[in-house]
RNA sequence: GCCGAAGUGGCGGAACUGGCAGACGCGCAGGAUUCAAAAUCCUGUCCUCGCAAGAGGGUGUGGGUUCAAUUCCCACCUUCGGCACCA
């Protein structure tokens, strides 16, 4: 830590001496206040919703308004999506350009806790500070277009979406959702039924003739109550008794993907499982959607592939076990039903319904213990013991339907509830987890599956070994133990390390074990023995072995002929699950957007009229939630307990929306911000949208926008916007470590503050190094010592149109013609920009332009007109130091909306260029052609070469590659 | 453990589609300017040997393909990021 560099104040020393001194110096502070303050009031950056021009909208992710301020990765990304807006207005694009306030949030609420606060009030500050850090930087957002999540005017619409979950069911069959007044209109006239398992059924071809379907009931048939039931399981959003993430630090629960290894993703508090009653949002049934949909967007690989992993589709099939003794069957999904034949025991998760009814007297206490120490383990002990698979034998037996076997049923915590069906077949000998398992507690393990050649065991036996027997495919436990044995043996008796080149893993592990003295004979060899065991088992596919008729086939065969039998038997079927829960949408917060819902007094559960938003929150002064998961909310009596207009009393929901309520649609609410009849104009939506450019941090990739697209997916279904997908183009930018290379905090004392960068280097100096750190996507360190060099270049290039003494242009201005020289590197710099700027590569883009001040420097005559060429491609990247300068140089209007300089490839060529010239691919000489020379000419030129000559020594030539513009390989 | 990304000078990084490795910037060294400093300008700066001319080596490691490899292929090592019993 003590070796940051000590020279931090250089600058500010540097610009009082020269202020002095001289009237005409760089004054950045002065030049960006005067250009943000003009382009404030000319609203130079308003965008404009009807306007003949293409339209182009480049959206940054919106900042959360936190008491410490802006930090350097914030500008990071608002820089490079500044650049493009302030290029494509130049390219003549009507650019939306948009920023706004994601307000509502944990820390503003903890803070009203501690000091009393109206988080409202932090709130306000926090947004005003930030806004001034923002400005100070000089970005071209159309400022009148600012949402703030905690306006009621914005989250009277984020209830609005909310109405629309609410009101709403997802057809499975036409895959997308509807409101869900069609569904009750289709029950009430009979085109639909209640089938046995509570969901929809259409209704049989002929009904005339044959009838309802088998099992279903019709809507008339159903109580008040049950009809109520039946709505609440079609609606998108739904109360539901979970088990959820409950912090108690935070007095609140969280969404699974706010907790990280058992541990709340903000503060880092543990987190434990209890069951509560929560609203959830069926963003399951959009699981396929939001998966397929990718491959429509231009987003990184890297996000894409979180994206489908966090959905994590899996096909397979549920298969039916009958209980022994038993009128019950427990289900099980499997992606491996062609290993039906291996399944030697079964397990159920703790929390599995059917586990009290089957469990054994003998059984019982072992269970109801087992069941206790589950239920009371964190997340974060399930993970630890992860390694340890425990679990209890209920004492009953399940039958195998592939080949009736009685077999055992356990439970284990290693099987979740919450996927699939809760159970699950056990096949130690393919499938890992259960393999450790049966190891563990001395179970079956009987190989179905014989590996291919690609997933083949190759045995880690150097042939060195005095052991004798295979040394691929598949060996016996025996077999392997006798291994294991003689690699022992071997290693004690000083022949390792081992005659192969690359010793395994087991090789490596047995010289560890026999290394540590501690250990006993008998210790490395159970310990070797139990890698040797774990590696026996082969998860991959293969040809099927010990499995009846089935036995020779291939495992996809095999999967689909299984598959079908079952179906066929009424044993099973096809299925398909995800690793995509249904969303945690309900916290036990005051600082959120209250649910626009009423609890009767019956328990029926209404909404809100539309026309009653927003449901604003209440007035208080105690924010502190009750240590039984109650929301602030629900302290407040009078706002709390209201009467109907029908005289029914009613209590409101007291939950409120997390944090990402606001966050999934703000970009639409950009495109008509003030609008109090709808939350955006259809006109507006259709002009703008998609997104053309998003820009944010990757920590987003499954949270936001993943929450994002799916309710843009619901808003498509429902019509009210015209794209399947929110954002075309997804960049993230990578994270700014401090100085020390490592992750910028307070306790590390490594933050970097952007208001003092500005205040000793300028906004322009601040945005350029940004940029030329290195690229946009990647991780990069700090240095204040760059940010000099780009300020330098910026001071460069301003003392080489302005004199220092005078403050008027340079003397060396001339309005006369660039020589050759000059415009080539102009136009290779133009070239380089543009061309740069179009891939997201800045900090080439800018090293280009340093070539050309430092050209530029070093002429007598510099020509106004390729000065201000250069000034415009500059203005994106530095736009206060440009417009200064272009005012300076006699222009009157600002450059913002002047054309994109074109670039003339001709001009760009250089004349003659230096070929090197290489004997067998290594250089020996170098030549220069012009650059239209041809091969002869080249061929000859390099064979005149002395040192050519030499090289070759009389030997023969055999052939001369020569590649134009870049070198001559002589073969010999 | 699995998945993904990346390893290039003292540092950040550059290199089109296989074609001169190290652009640009930082730092450092020497010089100019200055009473002196700051700022600025000039020169040098991948490593080794050499006074020099020059010679050799070099993009994480080891192999391979090619006239030619930072770039393509195989194996391995390291770092960072994500997931973590999802059957």
């Amino acid at each position: 830590m003590s070796w940051l560099p000590l020279r931090q104040n250089v600058p500010s020393f540097r610009t009082l001496r020269t202020m002095e001194e001289n009237k005409g110096f760089y004054n950045f502070n002065e030049i960006e206040k005067k250009w943000q303050t003009f382009w404030e009031t000319k609203k130079t950056f308003a965008a404009n919703d009807n306007d003949p021009r293409p339209k182009y909208y480049v959206l940054d992710m919106f900042p959360y308004p936190s008491a410490q301020g802006l930090h350097v990765g914030h500008p990071e990304g608002y820089t490079a999506s500044d650049i493009v807006a302030r290029f494509k207005r130049m390219k003549g694009f009507n650019v939306l350009h948009p920023i706004g306030w994601d307000a509502f949030g944990l820390p503003a609420e903890q803070y009203a806790v501690k000091t009393g606060t109206h988080p409202a009030i932090t709130t306000q500050q926090n947004i005003d500070n930030m806004r001034r850090q923002i400005k100070a930087l000089g970005f071209s957002y159309d400022w009148d277009r600012q949402v703030d999540t905690t306006d009621p005017g914005y989250y009277k619409w984020t209830q609005w979406i909310f109405l629309k979950l609410f009101n709403s069911y997802f057809d499975t069959a036409e895959q997308k959702a509807k409101p869900i007044s069609e569904l009750i209109t289709k029950l009430q006239e009979g085109d639909l039924f209640i089938g046995p398992d509570g969901l929809p059924v259409s209704a049989n071809p002929i009904p005339a003739i044959m009838g309802i379907p088998v099992g279903t009931r019709k809507w008339i048939e159903l109580t008040e109550v049950e009809k109520e039931e039946f709505l609440n399981n079609q609606r998108l959003a739904y109360e539901d008794e979970v088990a959820v993430n409950w912090c108690p630090e935070l007095g609140t629960v969280l969404a699974n993907e706010e907790v990280i290894g058992g541990i709340s993703e903000r503060g880092g508090h543990p987190v434990i499982r209890k069951p509560m009653r929560q609203w959830m949002l069926r963003i399951t049934k959009y699981a396929d959607r939001l998966e397929e949909d990718l491959q429509f967007v231009d987003w990184p690989q890297s996000i894409k592939k979180l994206q489908t992993d966090w959905i994590g589709k899996s096909i397979g099939a549920e298969v039916d076990f009958k209980v022994d003794g038993f009128d019950e069957i427990i289900t099980v999904f499997t992606t491996r039903p062609d290993t039906l034949f291996g399944a030697t025991y079964m397990v159920l998760a703790p929390e599995h319904p059917i586990v009290d009814e089957i469990t054994s007297p003998g059984q019982k206490q072992a269970i109801e213990d087992y069941k206790k120490i589950a239920q009371s383990k964190s997340d974060l002990d399930r993970t630890d013991l992860a390694k340890d698979k425990s679990g209890v034998f209920t004492g009953a037996y399940a039958i195998n339907p592939v080949n009736n076997e009685k077999i055992q049923i356990w439970i284990s915590d290693y099987v979740l509830i919450s996927y699939g069906t809760g159970a699950i077949m056990s096949v130690p000998a393919h499938d890992e987890r259960d393999f450790e398992f049966a190891n563990k507690h001395g179970l079956e393990i009987r190989p179905v599956v014989e590996p291919d050649r690609k997933t083949a065991l190759t045995l880690p036996i150097p042939t060195s070994y005095s052991y004798e027997g295979p040394t691929e495919g598949i060996v016996s436990p025996q077999e392997w133990i006798a291994i294991a044995d003689s690699i022992i043996a071997e290693v004690k008796n000083g022949q390792a390390p081992f005659t192969r080149p690359v010793p395994t893993k087991l090789e490596k592990r047995a010289i560890e074990l026999v290394k540590n003295d501690s250990l006993a004979v008998d210790e490395i060899r159970n310990r070797l023995k139990d890698i040797v065991l774990t590696s026996q088992c082969t998860a991959g596919e293969g040809i099927a072995i010990n499995s009846g008729e089935f036995t020779g086939l291939p495992t996809a065969d095999f999967k689909e002929k299984i598959t079908n039998w079952l179906d066929e038997k009424g044993l099973g079927k096809k299925a398909v699950n995800y690793k995509l829960r249904d969303w945690l949408f309900s916290r036990q917060r005051y600082w959120g957007e209250p649910f626009p819902l009423l609890h009767l007094e019956d328990g029926q559960i209404i909404a809100l009229d539309e026309n009653d938003l927003p449901l604003t929150l209440p007035e208080t002064d105690n924010f502190k939630p009750s240590d039984s998961g109650q929301s602030p909310l629900a302290k407040i009596e009078n706002w709390l307990n209201i009467e109907l207009p029908n005289g029914q009393k009613a209590k409101r929901e007291t939950n409120t929306m997390p944090q990402w309520a606001g966050s999934c649609w703000y970009y639409l609410r950009y495109l008509d911000p003030k609008n109090d009849r709808a939350a955006w104009e259809k006109e507006k939506e259709k002009y703008w949208m998609p997104v053309d450019l998003y820009i944010g941090g990757a920590e987003h990739a499954v949270l936001h926008l993943l929450y994002s697209r799916f309710w843009h997916k619901l808003l498509f279904d429902l019509g009210y916007v015209s794209t399947p997908e929110p954002f075309k183009k997804l960049i993230n930018q990578g994270m700014i470590l401090g100085e020390d290379n490592q992750k910028m905090s307070k306790s590390r004392g490594n933050v970097v503050n952007p208001d003092k960068v500005i205040t000793d280097y300028g906004a322009d100096s601040m945005r350029l190094y940004e940029m030329f750190m290195g690229p946009l996507e990647s991780t990069k360190p700090w240095s204040m010592q760059g940010v000099e060099g780009v300020h330098r270049f910026l001071n460069k290039l301003w003392r080489a149109v302005i004199d220092e003494q005078t403050g008027l242009l340079h003397s060396s201005i001339k309005d006369v013609d660039a020589d050759e020289e000059t415009l080539r590197i102009l136009h290779q710099t133009i070239r380089k920009v543009t061309q740069n700027v179009e891939t997201f590569r800045f900090n080439t883009a800018i090293s280009q332009m340093m070539i050309f001040v430092n050209h530029l420097m070093k002429l007598e005559s510099r020509p106004k007109k390729a000065i201000e060429t250069f000034i415009l491609i500059l203005s994106p990247f530095a736009p206060h130091i440009a417009e200064e300068l272009w005012q300076l140089l006699g222009n009157k209007n600002t450059l913002v909306y002047e054309n994109w300089p074109q670039f003339d490839e001709n001009l760009a060529k250089e004349k003659e260029i230096e070929l090197a010239v290489q004997v067998l691919g290594k250089i020996k000489d170098k030549i220069v052609v012009p650059f239209d020379a041809d091969e002869e000419e080249i061929k000859q030129k390099a064979l005149a070469c002395e040192k050519v000559a030499s090289s070759i020594a009389g030997k023969e030539i055999k052939k001369i590659i020569v590649i134009k513009s870049r070198l001559v390989n002589i073969v010999i």
